[in-house]
RNA sequence: GACCCCGUAGUUCAAUGGAUAGAAUAUGAGCCUUCUAAGUUCGAGAUCUUGGUUCGAUUCCAAGCGGGGUCACCA
């Protein structure tokens, strides 16, 4: 409603001839300058007057012109501002939202195209760790915006079962866990122990390392013995993936392992090498040289003959393109790797890979007291954490309500968990680094899941018990709060918040959304009774409110793959 | 050394070439016979420095200072 009223008006302006785009009529910063406005510096200056001038003549020209839904114009210095008879303005969103469902905001700019994102492409043997998480909200997010807008979307995940950390894995396990049977969480396990022996190699290099060496050429050779504890230990690792994957509410459509695409690999860097994109640098290893466009070199076989991560990931990218034919792919991982996916898309467009290819980078994830043991070092399982936020979460449950049974704190206190989880790796830019503080996290107050879900809870509650007003006729024109004003336009910003979020590959734009959309739907709560209303009508008109709100609130979090309880 | 990113209330984050730079926390003062106080109202508090472009810069440009990341045999 929102974005179709600026349509409209600019559309009115482009008729007399005056050139505007709808995104240049802005929600003016307060609300006594109106519900729209729009400011006429550019054109002044263009025209040769002054600002002012300028406002106050375009009120005259567009006065007769206007919209039914905006009862006023008027120029405030060098602003045109528009207000909003309210009554039909509220009941346009309200009906647009609710016949729209949870489609409301969704476009189809993408039919048609088709899109491979790959994440969170973790390893086998190694910890699910807080970063994962990060990476698989961010993909989660992503991919449910893509497919809202009609994209075809293939979410794709690359999983390395092979290489230096597996053997560091294996090698770990046979020192310090010889002839111990695993735990139920088999997959946590061996992360464990990759750390332990990671962190102990580092201390050891020298002496270890001809163990190593010795266990890597043996599972390269394929040594049945080698072969059988890796074939086990990497079912452990999978069936783990797909239960947290369940749990996170991912579903990949295609998976792929390093093992799969490495021979690939070594025949892509031939062919980069036959037709002169690559060459042999120093020791024989082969290089492809982008220090012409600010890449520096990118090492793409090492000179033993190995392949390196790049090796395998061109294959990928070969295989991707040939599948599926995307008119993107986009790669999520952490920042720090900007540098190597530059020189990797880089390189594939010198194969001649014409498809957009876009990296995302997300930033580390920390917790404020720092290392948790010296074991694992600083990596921050997912399952540990997971478990952190759902005692303390459930502590608050059982506190509040004495009454609920052990299997419905379990559930509610689950959806909250993983509401709390998703919503504190979401909240900030993904480039940005995020401090995960139990405390804030798991608040009830300020920018925080439970904080949000609460609203939604509240709005629930409502429309079970005005179930009665749902046959009174709403009356609109007696809603003259002003704060149900407010709750409607900012219901209808969803429309735009969704196009940016996607267009700019953000989440943290609907994080936000959805907050200050809970903000105003407490005040709103807190100002304007429903089964107390004034009168059955305006009752009935803030119920349709209520219902438009809770139908984008958790339409918002859907796309953050968050789901919402009834009670809190 | 080169390249990339960042610098906004005590703290964690937003935003915009334009109206009085928004939130959250922490802090001070209030509000529960009222649809859940896991809530809410009010107060105080910020654009690293110096230049430049512009009618207008926190935003764009340049330099400096400060922080982070990366730069062929690591993933």
């Amino acid at each position: 409603m929102l974005l179709s009223i600026k349509q409209e008006i600019a559309k009115i302006m482009n008729e007399i001839g005056i050139e505007v785009k709808s995104s240049d009529i802005v929600v003016p910063p307060r609300a006594e300058m109106g519900d729209l406005a729009f400011a006429c510096f550019g054109l002044a200056k263009i025209a040769g007057v002054n600002p002012a001038e300028y406002a106050t003549d375009l009120v005259e020209k567009l006065s007769s012109k206007l919209p039914g839904v905006i009862k006023t114009i008027r120029a405030t210095g060098p602003y045109v501002n528009f207000d909003f008879d309210a009554s039909v303005y509220i009941k346009g969103v309200v009906s647009q939202v609710l016949r729209a469902e949870n489609n409301y905001g969704a476009s189809s700019g993408g039919v048609g195209k088709s899109l491979v994102i790959e994440f969170p492409s973790q390893n086998t043997h190694k910890e699910f760790h807080i970063g994962h998480l990060r990476n698989a909200c961010i993909g989660n997010t992503l991919v449910n915006l893509y497919r809202r807008s009609g994209y075809r979307v293939t979410a794709m995940n690359y999983v390395n079962d092979f290489g230096a950390h597996v053997v560091k894995c294996l090698w770990g396990m046979k020192k310090f866990h010889d002839g111990e049977t695993p735990p139920v969480n088999a997959q946590k396990w061996l992360g464990e122990i990759y750390a332990e022996a990671s962190n102990y190699i580092k201390d050891h290099e020298v002496e270890v390392k001809p163990e190593l060496d010795a266990l890597q050429k043996k599972l390269e050779a394929r040594d049945p013995e080698v072969m059988k504890v890796f074939e086990e230990t990497k079912e452990w690792s999978v069936a783990g993936f797909a239960k947290i994957s369940k749990e996170l509410g991912i579903h990949h459509d295609d998976i792929i392992y390093e093992s799969e695409v490495k021979d690939a690999g070594q025949k892509v860097v031939d062919d980069l090498l036959a037709r002169g994109i690559a060459r042999i640098g120093e020791g024989g290893a082969i290089i492809v040289d982008l220090s012409e466009y600010g890449l520096d070199i990118a090492l793409v076989r090492k000179s033993t003959g190995a392949g390196v991560y790049v090796t395998s990931d061109l294959a990928l990218a070969e295989m991707k393109f040939k599948k599926y034919s995307p008119d993107e792919s986009i790669n999520i991982t952490a920042i720090e790797q900007i540098h190597y996916f530059k020189q990797l898309f880089k390189i594939l467009e010198l194969c001649g890979f014409k498809g957009k290819m876009t990296h995302i980078g997300y930033g580390l994830v920390t917790r404020p007291e720092g290392k948790m043991s010296s074991r694992l070092g600083n990596v921050i399982l997912y399952e540990d954490l997971r478990s952190d936020v759902f005692a303390r979460l459930e502590t608050e449950a059982r506190a509040r309500h004495a009454e609920w049974s052990d299997e419905k704190i379990k559930n509610n206190v689950g959806v909250l968990t993983d509401a709390v989880l998703k919503f504190t790796m979401l909240k900030h830019e993904a480039a940005k680094n995020v401090v995960f503080d139990m405390k804030e996290a798991t608040s009830f107050e300020g920018f925080s899941a439970p904080y949000i879900l609460y609203a939604v809870a509240r709005l629930r509650k409502i429309s079970r018990k005005a179930g009665f007003t749902k046959r009174i006729f709403p009356n609109y024109g007696a809603l003259t709060n002003g704060v149900e004003k407010k709750l409607a336009t900012m219901i209808a910003g969803w429309e735009e918040v969704e196009k940016s979020a996607f267009a700019e590959y953000n989440p943290s734009a609907i994080t936000r959304y959805v907050f200050d959309l809970a903000q105003i739907v407490t005040e709103f709560y807190n100002e304007c009774p429903i089964l107390k209303a004034e009168s059955r009508g305006v009752g009935a008109a803030r119920l349709k409110l209520v219902e438009a709100a809770g139908m984008v609130l958790e339409t918002a979090l859907g796309v953050l793959s968050i789901n919402v309880v009834d009670e809190m």
